[in-house]
DNA sequence: ATATTATTTCTATACTTCTAAAAGTATAGT
DNA sequence: ACTATACTTTTAGAAGTATAGAAATAATAT
């Protein structure tokens, strides 16, 4: 199941959209970011990113915490180790 | 052109097959293997290997070196680093 | 209650990838 | 030239992915 595992991440960050969203995360550290933010920031549309952000979290890479309105995603950088 | 190919290099990865391909000439060094031992190690049919071996050599994830009929496969593991 | 802000889910379109059989190409021995 | 071996390309159906607009939901403020 490790091998899977894996591959699963390595293959999520295979998509240039999706390993723009992880290295933001990344470089703004371990307080993440909002949805919003990664939305300007990149010039994603919404659906578009929510859809890549969903993926990133199935996969363990992200994880995203609601604070009122807003939810921050965080990077879990660990997993890739 | 940093950013696209390491998206490209990790997306190739993210194939189960494709991961096995490449873990198996790690494991086996830096002779590397003929595409007929991993076709028969993996037991993966000859056309579909021959694909993904493909796109690991696209990606510059492997080298491929002809020896008269044989093609040994080499994993270029620096190219992660 | 209503409006506002933040984000997701639904839906559709366009495109890519996976798989493997069948046909093709390349190299070498006889 | 003929045959065998090693591997690739073509092909196509099935499955998966990307993109983004529109509608929906969630939380809060007024």
């Amino acid at each position: 199941m490790e091998h899977e595992a894996a591959a699963k991440r390595l293959g999520e960050l295979g998509n240039t959209t999706r390993l723009s969203i992880f290295r933001y995360l990344v470089k703004v550290g371990h307080d993440g970011a909002p949805v919003g933010q990664i939305q300007k920031a990149l010039g994603i549309p919404g659906s578009t990113l929510s859809h890549h952000i969903s993926r990133l979290v199935s996969v363990g890479l992200l994880k995203q915490i609601r604070e009122s309105r807003t939810l921050y995603c965080v990077a879990q950088y660990e997993s890739l180790t």
